[in-house]
DNA sequence: TCCGATGGTCAACCTGATTGACCATGCCCG
DNA sequence: CGGGCATGGTCAATCAGGTTGACCATCGGA
């Protein structure tokens, strides 16, 4: 009855359901147009300095040209923007704007805030080990690729 | 360190590890173009009188549209027919050709044996926790929904 | 017999990616 | 010093796997 393609489904829509968590959690706290996946760019980006956006993509295991996407969505919205990296001139710093700042906190709250339910929903054990077989999970699948 | 961004990805890594390791599995087994997606269909066709599209897609929980995606490419490839339905005219069955049947069949031994995988290089025990983790939070989350 | 519910379909669109091609700049090595 | 490969960013096209909305024919109960 349970096959591997419940499993399959199981990770999409838990997924589905923690990002639609924090998407409006996100919208509660005045960021309707902040993306779960613009959390993670609010996260990446160097508070100081700013950060390359081929950096930026590693950190989050995405594509440059996906991070582009983000950074320019992002950028379109105000949230951050590109200046030139004084120390490399092909490169370019991101760099959270005022509001971008504002958002990236409200951001990290809303995750904590998601977390925090779902630690609740699961219980601290099953939270953890959640989290330490999907590591598991991904990292030996992604080796049998190679 | 590690946030719900995390988490999130994570269960979107795991689940493309997962699909892959079955797309392949499939592969290996003469159906290279039977697509992870659509193990689902071939599992839920009844394979006596066949079944209709929005039993179908209920089933998978998709809607109807994205069955009919599926559907129409899976009958595009020869692995499934549509034929009226006699008890009602407005209905469609959707049938397993013959070689739908023999992908259907490849198609169970692959996710038993991305399963029996996946359980061997997990633990018994955690797979199950996994499962029964993933299927709360996907429920608690889209209750929270409503 | 009428009318709302149901089954299937078409079309448009979205998200979150991917690959490939390019170009400017950087930097090592001979 | 110069040549050439590596790196940072960008554009464009494409893909998978969905979504919502609008429609129309048929069904079936009041």
């Amino acid at each position: 009855m349970t096959s591997m393609a419940d499993l399959i489904r199981q990770l999409l829509e838990a997924r589905r359901a923690l990002a639609s968590e924090l998407d409006s959690d996100l919208a509660d706290r005045g960021f309707p147009d902040v993306r779960p996946g613009h959390a993670a760019v609010f996260l990446g980006v160097d508070r100081r300095s700013g950060s390359r956006l081929t950096d930026l993509a590693e950190h989050v295991r995405l594509t440059k040209q996906g991070m582009m996407a983000m950074v320019d969505d992002l950028e379109a919205r105000g949230y951050v923007r590109r200046v030139p990296d004084p120390n490399d001139a092909r490169a370019k710093l991101v760099r959270l704007t005022a509001r971008g700042r504002r958002a990236a906190a409200e951001c990290r709250r809303a995750m904590q805030s998601v977390e925090q339910r779902t630690r609740r929903q699961l219980g601290d054990r099953r939270y953890d080990t959640l989290r330490e077989t999907l590591e598991e999970l991904a990292e030996l699948e992604l080796e049998a690729e190679a």
